[in-house]
DNA sequence: GAATCTCTTCAATATTTCAAGATAACGGAA
DNA sequence: TTCCGTTATCTTGAAATATTGAAGAGATTC
């Protein structure tokens, strides 16, 4: 039985998660500040920490650093609230694996728990910087470069590059994107995800109007590839 | 047309609910206590409840929980009231989907909405990665190899393979494939579907003209074998 | 108050979906 | 077996639908 670690200081989401996990046959451990959600992850056997980032006495990103300066590779799974939504970026240059926007439906973050525990596909991004073909990406300076030649690209343009990172390979539709990179509380149309896109493009592909890594997916939406 | 059961007793809110779902093109069915919504619930084939918290009769969350002891799967969004924010997560435990505190607005709802009725939201017998003989397919990045050689299909044609590898060896006839991929409301021909068919032989069978999976059963239908 | 970022709108463009018709294959009856 | 009506295959092209890309309005930030 796998065991996963919630780090957690509401207690109401705490129990939720915790029954949640339980009825899929998720053994619990669980911590509701910092400190002790990095002793427990240090000293017992964990399959994965879910990792709110609002903690007492230690947050979450920091409690993640820690963890990975010593060279603990588990996969740490985020919990992020609206008002953190530019510290997300900071939970991937801290190392985590993927992040959820609270609130999220159990459905969602029990999708994200089995798809990191999944052999061979934990994605280990615990680098700040993130390269394909030829183009290098530094996510804590919000700057890239394509042959040398460096471009900038906005936060949000950032993150929308990021998801896509994440989950490389992965059909991933408009309505999915938005409502994890921009959130529940906003409603832009996916008119607005096209056009990300075609931004992101712009500076990454070599020839945008033939994308080889940001491909279009037919009435479905958009998936990153890593070599084209 | 989709159809959403509202369980609700304030008959403001119940009515504006119905207005916005009805613009929306989703059928409505409406409930104004809990037992009544728990008899529609296990009657009527629903896509997704509505569901207040406090009803007379019998409250939200044990609607919900009895709904879910009787193995009753169809998502359940909450609605909840500021005072219950402490207890919103509790909908988790009991076996909601998702929430929405009161006030909402109704595009809030409706992104929530959007969001359960999704896809690959809500856990069903989904297919991610599926091989056959020298074919392999991947259902999630929607792409597919022959021989180690990748070849591409359309959304479409993903679904109509996917229907005929879930009911793998059964005989399906061009109406019910119709009915099940193409949904009641699109009224395309059957020719429509043998269209499908060829271009999906072409695709994954070594000799189209003489294909070993997705095989003819003449004046009956299809089948897909998975040895031929 | 300028500059940048975000989002919407709209026409051009591309892809997919579907139907119709010609040809080939099938299967039962003589 | 051969014939003939029925069913399946496959090509082609038009209609429906989706994406692209530019330009501009509105919001935010510095």
């Amino acid at each position: 039985m796998k065991r996963i670690l919630i780090v957690e200081d509401d207690p109401a989401i705490l129990t939720g998660l915790e029954t949640i996990l339980k009825e899929e046959q998720y053994e619990v451990l669980t911590a509701m500040d910092g400190e002790k959600g990095y002793r427990e992850a240090r000293k017992e056997e964990i399959a994965l920490i879910i990792l709110d980032i609002m903690l007492p006495k230690k947050n979450g990103m920091d409690v993640c650093r820690d963890l990975r300066k010593d060279g603990v590779g588990i996969p740490i799974l985020m919990l992020t609230s609206k008002k953190e939504e530019m510290d997300e970026v900071m939970g991937f240059e801290v190392g985590a694996n993927d992040y959820v926007t609270k609130p999220f439906s159990p459905q969602r973050l029990l999708a994200r728990i089995r798809n990191l525990l999944r052999p061979g596909n934990v994605r280990d991004k615990e680098v700040a910087e993130y390269a394909f073909q030829n183009v290098s990406l530094d996510f804590k300076r919000l700057e890239g470069s394509k042959n040398g030649v460096p471009f900038e690209l906005s936060a949000k343009e950032f993150e929308v590059l990021k998801y896509f990172i994440i989950h490389e390979g992965e059909v991933i539709s408009r309505d999915t994107l938005l409502d994890d990179v921009w959130g529940y509380e906003s409603f832009p149309t996916t008119r607005t995800v096209d056009n990300y896109i075609l931004s992101i493009r712009k500076k990454i592909e070599d020839n945008p109007s033939q994308p080889r890594h940001l491909l279009t997916v037919h009435t479905v939406g958009y998936k990153f590839v890593k070599e084209g």
